[in-house]
DNA sequence: ACAAAAAACTATTATCCGTTAGTTTTGCAG
DNA sequence: CTGCAAAACTAACGGATAATAGTTTTTTGT
């Protein structure tokens, strides 16, 4: 009965991404149905086909956004000519405030990328990987300008990735540290340590 | 035909869900049947049911062992008596050692714990906030005995659990990189930083 | 106000799922 | 050998799933 409103936030079918991807986080993708999606819409499941061609292109739009907004991230940041450092920096620190403000997106991303279809599925690891592969450059590169320890650049990628990806479950506890001071602290503990 | 040989192992049941686990870990819970449970036994899905109860259960099996292995471990560390640096490069070296020899355990409870039914489900999210609230009693101390840096604990806990639950990603790249050399370097990035 | 387009609805289909029931085969103990 | 328990098998059930077809309602543009 109640049509979606195709809000000034986006077109319809941002709109059922924006709750699928608060679904398929809470419940996973392959054990939410488009019966839930629907009612959490407020609309009968066969409505979505109107607006999307199947569930799995949902899980396509949630997961390819994500990785776009990476990329393009990522390309700012290492057209700024800044110090390693500084870069890595800026990148823990936006890692950090995507994940408050599309926190279900990217946790859907990080999670629910193996129910990808091919050629998706492909395309989504390599994107990933160039991701990756540009931060061991930029370690490298910080290494041999003498600005970085001689750590294994692989190594400290991973740690760092790893780390900021730990921030989903930070989200439960908000009450308890403010975003500020997780990002102060979650950067001084991956760039300087916690040894005194 | 075949039957399941309860191998030195262990018994049926550990078969199964060692199956489960890899199974598990490579497409998800919800997304894997018990037709591709037993296919890959060798067997036909009706016959899991002579071993195991549902679904449901092997998916518990896996995860409170995994909670279990945690928790003695840090039993273990805990009554040790040494220093909160000490501490926590045992842990740090446990769950990099764990991740290799019990790698689809291990996976599977840090990723489909949610599909958990009660009361396994608050049992097991209880389990990870107790073990969380240990770690950052021992970098408390460490903090209060003068052997680390004036951090904030909860988010030196939630930086290196998160790191060393990346070491997931790393199994992908085993060539390129050793274990031994993996868990030095993490350690000193996590202890020591990553600053010259 | 009215026609056309967009988007909702209902009814239905084929498929797959976990699980049960009942039966047959297997393998070990006597 | 023989008998019995363990563990495999086949057949099937009820329910849920994604998706399609066809129809009706709602919104939009002139």
């Amino acid at each position: 009965m109640a049509k979606i409103k195709a809000s000034r936030n986006g077109t319809k079918k941002d709109v059922i991404a924006k709750k699928a991807a608060a679904l398929f986080r809470k419940k996973g993708f392959a054990a939410s149905s488009m019966r839930e999606l629907g009612e959490s819409l407020g609309i009968e499941a066969p409505s979505l086909y109107n607006h999307i061609g199947s569930k799995s292109e949902i899980l396509q739009i949630i997961c390819f956004k994500v990785a776009n907004d990476f990329n393009i991230h990522l390309a700012q940041v290492e057209n700024k000519g800044e110090s390693a450092l500084n870069k890595l920096g800026e990148i823990i620190r936006f890692h950090i405030n995507i994940m408050i403000h599309s926190f279900d997106e990217v946790f859907v991303a990080n999670h629910e990328w193996k129910q990808l279809q091919e050629p998706f599925l492909s395309n989504f690891l390599i994107q990933r990987k160039t991701y990756e592969n540009s931060l061991i450059s930029i370690v490298s590169e910080g290494i041999k300008k003498g600005d970085l320890k001689n750590v294994h650049p692989y190594v400290a990628v991973l740690t760092i990735l790893s780390a900021v990806r730990g921030i989903e479950s930070w989200h439960r506890n908000k009450k308890n540290i403010s975003a500020t001071e997780l990002e102060k602290g979650m950067i001084i503990h991956l760039l300087k340590g916690l040894t005194k």
